[in-house]
DNA sequence: GTGTTTGTTATCAA
DNA sequence: CTTGATAACAAACA
């Protein structure tokens, strides 16, 4: 379940791999993975360089290269969804017929040598390296877009990003005083901020101290200040650790996040609260398990 | 066979 | 138009 620390791992790892790397083909194994035309799709990437590697959320946008005859670049969008993944093997030279890479770290995460039955899309790069798209359940995409689709996307599909100076007490104050709904759905609300997701939802509002079945509405001017501390820190955490893995998540390398053990309330019901030893609870809001201290938390 | 996992969107209602 | 609530998508696992 990647969001925004996991993704933005990801980021990170594949600006060393193949930021600058020329793309020699492009194997599509799953067309409703890909939401371009399948031709179009392999044919543009084909022989074009990977430019620049950004995030907004949960979303890769990857600037592609422009051809001297083009007016202007076009990027394409990765979005992981709840089980997609981005792993990068760099090929042996001169091998017939699949690649095994350190298996050991591999095999339990992606279920061995790549690719897999998971495996939707890869990308083969000049150099013999992959990129390989998994996608357990298929709820991810890639699709080539624009320049001014990207922009409408990024104004029109997220709010301020955490850890930015977007995020502020006065911008969250507005949104919030008249929303009558819970301050969990509100947070898991890519609108109101970008990235969030069921785990880092659970765990800054336990840092907080926000009971998550709280009306936006009733949140105080304190309680904002400390919700907005508590996300950048959750965040900045799980950023430093690698991110968390629940269920499905690697990173780019196959390697598990090391924020799970981190984790104060996600995937603890019925265990104790590490700051006041109570039990913790889990309920169901806005349809997702939500996990908190029901004395900690007010 | 049943319930559970969740990021996002579609759909319907108010 | 906005907001909220819920289902749907899809596959695997206990």
């Amino acid at each position: 379940m990647p969001e925004l620390p996991e993704v933005e791992t990801i980021r990170r790892d594949l600006i060393d791999y193949v930021k600058g790397k020329k793309i020699k083909s492009v194997t599509i194994l799953n067309k409703k993975t890909v939401r371009n035309k399948a031709v179009f799709f392999v044919n543009y990437l084909r022989n074009r360089k990977i430019i620049e590697i950004n995030r907004r959320g949960k979303l890769l946008i990857i600037t592609l290269e422009k051809k001297k005859k083009e007016k202007e670049n076009k990027f394409l969008l990765i979005h992981l969804k709840m089980t997609g993944q981005l792993i990068f093997v760099q090929g042996k030279k001169s091998i017939a017929g699949g690649h095994s890479l350190s298996k050991e770290s591999f095999s339990k995460a992606v279920g061995g040598a790549l690719p897999n039955k998971h495996t939707r899309v890869i990308f083969t790069f000049v150099g013999n390296s992959f990129l390989y798209f998994n996608d357990l359940r298929l709820f991810g995409y890639l699709e080539i877009v624009s320049s001014e689709k990207v922009e409408q996307i990024k104004v029109n599909n997220y709010g301020p990003e955490p850890l930015s100076s977007d995020l502020t007490v006065s911008y969250l104050k507005t949104l919030l005083k008249n929303r009558t709904s819970c301050i969990k759905a509100l947070m898991l609300n890519q609108k109101i901020i970008a990235g969030l997701g069921n785990i880092y939802v659970d765990e800054a509002l336990f840092l907080a101290g926000i009971k998550p079945q709280r009306p936006g509405k009733s949140l105080k001017t304190k309680e904002i200040e400390r919700l907005i501390i508590s996300i950048n820190s959750v965040i900045t955490k799980a950023i430093d650790n690698r991110g968390t893995t629940f269920n499905n998540y690697v990173d780019s390398h196959g390697e598990k996040g090391n924020f799970t053990k981190l984790l104060q309330v996600y995937g603890r019901q019925g265990e104790i609260c590490f700051r006041c030893g109570k039990i913790i609870e889990k309920c169901r809001l806005a349809g997702r398990g939500t996990h908190y201290c029901p004395n900690c938390q007010k």
